[in-house]
DNA sequence: GACGATGTTCTGTCTAACAGACGATCGTTG
DNA sequence: CAACGATCGTCTGTTAGACAGAACATCGTC
């Protein structure tokens, strides 16, 4: 009995309910942007120069390939984000930060900071830093397994160490555990 | 700058990702609950006594009252729940798990434990309690805002404490700081 | 140059959520 | 006690959003 007397422990429960009350602190700040919360997550994507391919940058966000173009349609005729071809891939699109988009970028983020202490509210100062870590560190590790990614991350630890040292234990773990869930499972009971 | 350069500090994509990973991770265990992740909610409220009328639970769990009767009717039809007319409102039904869906609840608790481990595997030991902890804080002081609840609290605070001593200061938040999200906007531009 | 694979867009379908109305019942007020 | 507004649960209809699949252009490779 190392564990305390769990008092409300329904990870799923807390994670829907911190959610939807982020959701609904940001839906004033974000109303004005063409995608809503998502369109904030391709420009925040975009700023930060994270956004590759469209498909990239759909994948990174959760969202469909479908989906990602008819919100880069409407970001882009808000004059917010640019689709550039891709000079080493025809086929792809860079999706940029257009002036604008940048101006507007760094307003949002101002606001949505205010937004998301306000979420945090219940916490102390520290623990929010400490939140946020934690999340981002699950995220990170947990995000949409980039084949790329794994190699290029394996490749940069054997130069590093070419003496066979493991890559660090924190980082998105390369050896997943005996229960990890198979992705996207078709079989969903409609 | 007293916080430390930020390298990925994106609460709605973190909350998102991580959502989206938990929603992937217990998507083959509750497959067969009839109302799917919602459906192990509503028999992990009912199995906690929380589950007051449908409409409390409605709110607990954040979807519409409409929805909550077809969430209702599927897992009544497969004698998980039971409906059963509250004495003192004849309007409302209390909400109560049969024999089978307690033990069906018990089963996914289990199931489900093994799942929450796997997208918390990025995590220590120690830090998943800390994130669980930390989750369940801010879902309980931004939960719905139950007006007879907090009456509840403040009365229960008065009754242990008659001497002016102050609610414990960790439980929801009574006076919510200046720049708290008004509730439900009704005002969504679709 | 031919082949399969990949990125983006378009089309159609279909589910799930929401607004609104309705009947039943409660609490309150005159 | 009768009438009124408010609330709970249900039902109906509409609509937005997501998904599957095909089509087109292009890449990498043999």
């Amino acid at each position: 009995m190392t564990t305390p007397p769990r008092l409300e422990s329904d990870l799923g429960w807390a994670l829907g309910t911190v959610m939807r009350s982020y959701l609904r602190a940001i839906d004033e700040v974000v109303a004005g942007v063409p995608g809503g919360p998502r369109g904030y997550q391709v420009l925040a994507a975009a700023g930060r120069g994270e956004a590759g391919s469209q498909l990239a940058l759909a994948q990174h966000l959760g969202v469909d390939r479908t989906v990602m173009t008819y919100l880069l349609d409407d970001l882009e005729s808000a004059g917010l984000v640019e689709r550039r071809p891709d000079p080493a891939d025809r086929r792809a699109r860079r999706i940029s930060l257009t002036t604008d988009g940048g101006a507007r970028l760094c307003a949002l983020e101002r606001a949505l900071r205010g937004a998301e202490e306000a979420v945090l509210a219940p916490l102390a100062e520290d623990e929010r830093t400490v939140l946020r870590e934690l999340l981002a560190r699950i995220a990170l590790g947990s995000a949409p397994v980039n084949p790329c990614q794994v190699a290029e991350e394996l490749q940069a630890a054997e130069l590093s160490a070419p003496r066979g040292r493991a890559p660090r234990r924190s980082a998105a773990a390369p050896t997943p555990p005996p229960g990890t869930p198979r992705a996207a499972t078709p079989a969903s009971p409609r």
